[in-house]
DNA sequence: AAAAAAT
């Protein structure tokens, strides 16, 4: 049996809230697993597209979803991605639409989505839950020609998905008419409002006519965000999943300390690399500036990783090809910015690797929900400097619970020389503080993929809180916020800043690929380095 | 100290 993306555990399902309009996910009334899709009230030719997917059982936002959407409804849906958030209106969207059908520039339904490719990624969810249908769907993004979008807007379109920007655009130049728009769905609400789209949707809100029906969706629910939802919903049936602030149950967490230079961060990185070896399937990498991006991905390719870059200046050709060849298996390492970190359907990521702490702690719980998912086991490890730690105390307190150092926290790193944090066992970290030599690091190299030593525990975060655990949270985040200020309380030990090794240094980079501007894929690369060669160098 | 999105 296979369920939606993302089966998360049962507790899911059991928010409580005090809202009347409220429904709840109620597991009380029955066993989590007796629902199939089949119980819903989705058309014939939807269920047998989903069958044809291999799914069977809704996620818990589908359940509570689909047979309201299908009754016209306004959804007001609290979830997180990962949660089948997106097949949750996309296949009550479709057996609606069979009834009727499109006419020039008046699309019947309109999707909004805060980023390109999660918009695309709903294209695909269209494409394959409506496969048996006719359906014309139009995606309408920047960074695109304008020409194939305006075709299909003229032919009518069914489906319209759409980054605000580009919409808006469309509607000025007079190509596009919302007052044929039947059903509205606003997806990752909270992240537009990050954005600064909301009064973009506002605007779009009302070219489209008051008898819609409005399908809603956040992961988390600030004050302007419910502000929202009054002002667009009309007594919506609420339906809530999972809590933002969680992290899940099956992602291993370690911190890695480093010094702050970007070579020591670098080098820091690839022993990581180096150390997870064969584990790592496919992994992505997350830096806090585009720049930074661009020099670390820049960086794995010199050093002979098969690495790709994912941020927003890239060329959107470029973005589309990163992601897929990532997707494909094509790319192993995907260095991306905080685009990557919400929404993407990227399955089966086993390690994700923070070469900057976030700092918004929140992106700290999207980047590490990258791997994980969907039951599975996934590792992260997040590198941090000695100016992070304000960032990562903010995490932990955000967590509730204190993450593991994988080779002695950041205070150690003062102690000892500063190429010499080793990631893993401590024993080495002494060995390598008193060698200099390079067929010294050649065997260290090889010693990295034995086993390691200090395995971080299993997280035990919950995906969701019943009331008494709620509170239990809450003391033990006021116990991490109070060691964390007593610890900051502690004078700091200096660090000797003049021992570097040059070894390092000479890591800086090198000569830019051309053709790609900074970001060739490396797949695209005519002869692909071998991994290690540059290494011992 | 950031990223994303219309040109």
């Amino acid at each position: 049996m296979r369920r939606l993306p993302k089966p998360r555990n049962s507790k899911d399902s059991h928010n409580v809230s005090s809202d009347d309009k409220t429904e709840v996910l109620a597991e009380t009334t029955a066993e989590p697993n007796t629902v199939t899709f089949a119980d819903l009230g989705l058309s014939e030719k939807v269920l047998s597209a989903v069958t044809d997917a291999g799914y069977t059982h809704p996620t818990p936002i589908q359940a509570g979803a689909i047979p309201h959407a299908l009754e016209g409804k306004d959804v007001l849906g609290i979830a997180q991605t990962g949660t089948g958030k997106t097949a949750a209106f996309v296949l009550p969207m479709i057996t609606r639409l069979e009834k009727g059908r499109a006419r020039a520039r008046m699309p019947r339904t309109l999707i909004l989505e805060p980023t390109r490719e999660l918009a695309a990624q709903v294209e695909e969810n269209f494409v394959k839950y409506g496969k048996n249908h006719r359906l014309t769907v139009a995606l309408l993004i920047g960074g695109v020609s304008f020409e194939e979008q305006e075709k299909k807007l003229q032919r009518g379109a069914d489906v319209l998905i759409a980054t605000p920007g580009r919409l808006l655009d469309h509607f000025e130049r007079g190509k596009l008419l919302l007052t044929g728009v039947e059903t509205f769905v606003i997806d990752e609400a909270d992240r537009m409002l990050d954005m600064g789209f909301i009064p973009d949707i506002e605007r779009i809100a009302k070219l489209i006519p008051f008898t819609r029906q409005t399908l809603f969706f956040s992961a988390t629910m600030p004050p302007e965000i419910t502000k929202l939802t009054e002002q667009f919903l009309h007594a919506p049936v609420r339906v809530e999943v999972a809590k933002a602030a969680s992290t899940a149950t099956t992602v291993t967490q370690a911190l890695v300390k480093s010094n702050s230079k970007s070579w020591d961060k670098r080098a820091t990185l690839r022993r990581l690399l180096e150390a997870e070896g064969a584990e790592i399937q496919n992994a992505i990498i997350f830096c806090n500036r585009k720049v930074d991006v661009s020099e670390l991905f820049r960086s794995l390719v010199k050093h002979g990783y098969d690495a790709g870059a994912l941020h927003g200046d890239m060329d959107q050709r470029a973005r589309m090809a990163m992601l897929s060849a990532f997707r494909d298996g094509k790319l192993k390492l995907l260095v991306a910015s905080d685009v990557a970190a919400r929404g993407l359907d990227i399955p089966e990521v086993s390690h994700v690797f923070n070469f900057d702490v976030p700092i918004h702690s929140e992106d700290y719980v999207h980047r590490i929900g990258r791997t994980g998912r969907a039951g599975r086991t996934g590792k992260s490890f997040t590198i941090v400097t000695r100016s992070d730690t304000k960032y990562l105390d903010a995490i932990e307190t955000l967590i509730a619970r204190k993450i593991d150092w994988l080779d002695g926290d950041i205070s150690t790193l003062a102690a000892v020389d500063t190429e010499s944090e080793a990631p893993r066992s401590r024993g080495r970290e002494r060995g390598r503080a008193s060698s200099s030599g390079r067929g010294r690091r050649g065997s260290e190299q090889k010693a990295a993929t034995a086993p390691k030593a200090a395995e971080p525990a299993v997280v035990e975060a919950e995906t969701t809180a019943p009331a008494a655990e709620v509170e239990e949270k809450q003391s033990r985040r006021d116990a991490i916020r109070a060691e964390n200020a007593e610890r900051k309380a502690r004078p700091e030990r200096r660090h000797d800043e003049h021992k570097r090794s040059r070894d390092w240094r000479r890591d800086d980079d090198g000569p830019s690929p051309i053709g790609f501007g900074d970001d060739i894929p490396a797949f695209m690369l005519i002869e692909p380095p071998v991994k290690n060669v540059t290494q011992g160098e």
